[in-house]
RNA sequence: CGGAGUGUAGCGCAGCCUGGUUAGCGCACCUGGUUUGGGACCAGGGGGUCGAAGGUUCGAAUCCUUUCACUCCGACCA
């Protein structure tokens, strides 16, 4: 390819709005463009990046014996309906109709046009397993879009499902995934950690995500120093804390604090650590048919962790609640404790047979000191936030907090759209049961821009082995001199016909302003054709180190080959 | 969805408050020339429904109303 011929606007200055390094060296090098709010054009460069990474997965996954189809986009409402995530699945589902009113969604994913697929064509555990993928367009109304590809509405997604006839096989083919999916990120080039994660509104009864580790990254993950221990920080558990109680002293009864309604408050009254104090955290449940207040009380000196509350209540969503609503359900803010009355109520699990502690005494300017939950028919589970330095519960090593970006997800899905969409088949035995399901993603588009955030410097961007559109760009330095421009030709000719991917400079600009897009570029080799070629040298710079080598142009085609 | 902004040439912006010639500037673009190892220079040139609709006015980019889009902070987010 010649880049007088390629579509690559290039741009010295960066959308206002960009701040992520991925969104910012995109657009500058021509590789992607912003058309509506979350939604961008793929430019030729940008197009071969999501070629190259397409291909990859499709390798992988084909490899494992996966089987790629096309569904269609937009998919009729009435299978949502099914599931039952029409109206769960909140305002990202994108709905409209058609010209004859026929209700119709953008799919974000497709488990309900999978199963559908599937169902009353496999009809016997003989057919069994199967795993269906797509890499195909999704759509999320997103309520915010923003950091160019990591957060667009409008995206490209490889989601896989398969189909078993026992929970066993499912497991099988989840840890198979898991191993394609290492095999898939390896290939990009990408440094990344397999983490335990929350189901969130996919469900199902495990998942993990494959975190690739950045600075940016938008999710919080915790990691173990001592042992292999990885998770989400919405689903991150840690070794139960110990405190030291040994000079810690207290007379049960209620006590007086007025205007103390704090946790801070609270700990600067007592002269206590706020390891022993009693935290309520008041949400508004919404659920489909109605909304109620719900009480999680945690340890003074750890926060709620909300994705853990919100799945304990199963609620739709979770939403902070007013004093007035507070008020209404006949509590006292500030002064809420474990044993109030008509909400519903749920504990930590490090709360367990705790004691002494202070809490709310659910009076108006009163604590009571020295509660003991031993024995407190409460219903206790696992609600707090890890915090940096907590105990791993697996080896006990420090827990370290870093940050992620989730390129992919996997997911023991079980029995539940299955179930709901009534697709069956006829087990050993001739009975009819519904299918194991396991689902599978990779963020193909997103996976773009993570190649950058990854491997990037102040220039621009560099592409990894197999993810660069070209592997060689030559530069001609002064296109007006005819022996430079002959030998750049023909020895892009050779490279050419050789098999490599090679972009030839032939612009008529000056020296700096092309090597400033080969830097933005970002392809990992470069050829300097310029002032040299009369001693009989050309060079090859290296993009990741900028480092340029003088080679004799006899040997400079060997060279490149060799790499 | 709450709060706050911005829409003027491909991009970045000034002009608006205080209405009044032909709406400017930088970059980019086109032509000619000089230049060619780190985003050059000289000369000439093209490009605008001032986001849209309505209103006030002799006169609107500028004032008013409505609307749309985009952005930022937050909430939200397989």
């Amino acid at each position: 390819m010649k880049l007088s011929k390629l579509f690559a606007p290039t741009s010295k200055e960066a959308p206002k709005d960009a701040v992520l390094p991925s969104h910012i060296f995109l657009v500058r090098g021509g590789f992607i463009a912003q058309i509506g709010s979350g939604i961008y054009n793929y430019l030729p460069l940008g197009k071969m990046v999501l070629d190259n990474i397409r291909r990859i997965v499709k390798e992988e996954l084909d490899k494992a014996g996966n089987q790629e189809v096309l569904l269609g986009f937009v998919t009729p409402s009435q299978l949502w309906k099914e599931s039952g995530r029409y109206e769960r699945f909140g305002k990202e589902l994108l709905r409209f109709k058609d010209r004859k009113e026929n209700e119709f969604v953008l799919g974000p994913t497709h488990e309900e046009a999978m199963v559908d697929l599937v169902r009353n064509r496999v009809k016997s555990y003989k057919e069994l397993p199967l795993n269906l993928y797509q890499i195909h367009t999704k759509f999320r109304d997103e309520a915010r879009p923003r950091y160019g590809l990591l957060r667009g509405r409008e995206f490209i997604m490889k989601d896989g499902y398969s189909f078993h006839e026992s929970v066993e096989d499912m497991q099988r083919e989840y840890a198979l995934m898991e191993e394609t999916y290492g095999k898939i990120l390896d290939r990009l080039g990408l440094t990344y950690r397999v983490v335990e994660a929350d189901s969130g509104a996919i469900g199902g009864s495990g998942s993990k995500e494959f975190m690739v580790l950045a600075e940016n990254g938008e999710d919080d993950i915790v990691i173990c120093e001592g042992c292999d221990y990885a998770a989400n920080i919405e689903a991150a558990k840690r070794a139960a804390k110990v405190i030291d109680k040994s000079d810690v002293e207290m007379t049960p009864g209620p006590f007086h604090t007025p205007g103390v309604k704090t946790i801070e408050a609270l700990a600067e009254f007592f002269k206590i650590s706020e390891d022993f104090l009693v935290k309520a955290v008041a949400k508004k449940a919404i659920f489909e048919d109605h909304e109620e207040i719900v009480l999680f009380f945690v340890r003074g000196s750890d926060t709620l962790q909300e994705t853990k509350a919100l799945s304990v209540t199963g609620a739709l969503e979770l939403v902070d609640a007013t004093e007035a609503e507070l008020e209404a359900a006949g509590l006292v803010p500030g002064y809420i404790g474990p044993d109030a009355e008509n909400v519903t109520v749920y504990v930590d699990e490090e709360l367990r047979d705790e004691a002494p502690m202070i809490c709310g005494a659910n009076r108006e300017d009163y604590h009571y000191v020295g509660y003991d939950f031993k024995g407190k028919p409460f219903t206790y589970k696992d609600l707090i936030t890890v915090q940096e330095g907590d105990r791993c519960a697996k080896c006990g090593g420090k827990l370290t907090l870093t940050k992620g970006i989730e390129v992919g997800h996997i997911f023991q899905l079980g029995t539940k759209y299955s179930e709901a969409l009534g697709a069956t088949f006829l087990d050993r035995n001739g009975k009819a049961r519904p299918f194991v399901m396991g689902t599978y993603g990779i963020g193909v588009s997103r996976l773009v821009a993570v190649v950058i955030e990854q491997h990037h410097d102040e220039k621009g961007c560099i592409w990894t082995e197999e993810t660069t559109p070209f592997d060689i760009m030559i530069i001609i330095s002064n296109i007006k001199d005819e022996a430079q421009r002959t030998f750049a030709e023909t020895l892009y000719e050779k490279l050419q016909d050789a098999g490599k991917r090679v972009l030839l400079d032939d612009r008529s600009e000056r020296f700096g302003f092309k090597m400033s897009d080969f830097e933005l570029f970002g392809f990992p080799k470069g050829v300097i054709v310029g002032k040299g070629l009369k001693e009989g040298k050309v060079e090859i710079v290296d993009r990741k180190t900028l480092s340029k080598t003088a080679v004799d142009t006899e040997t400079v085609f060997d060279k490149l080959m060799e790499s």
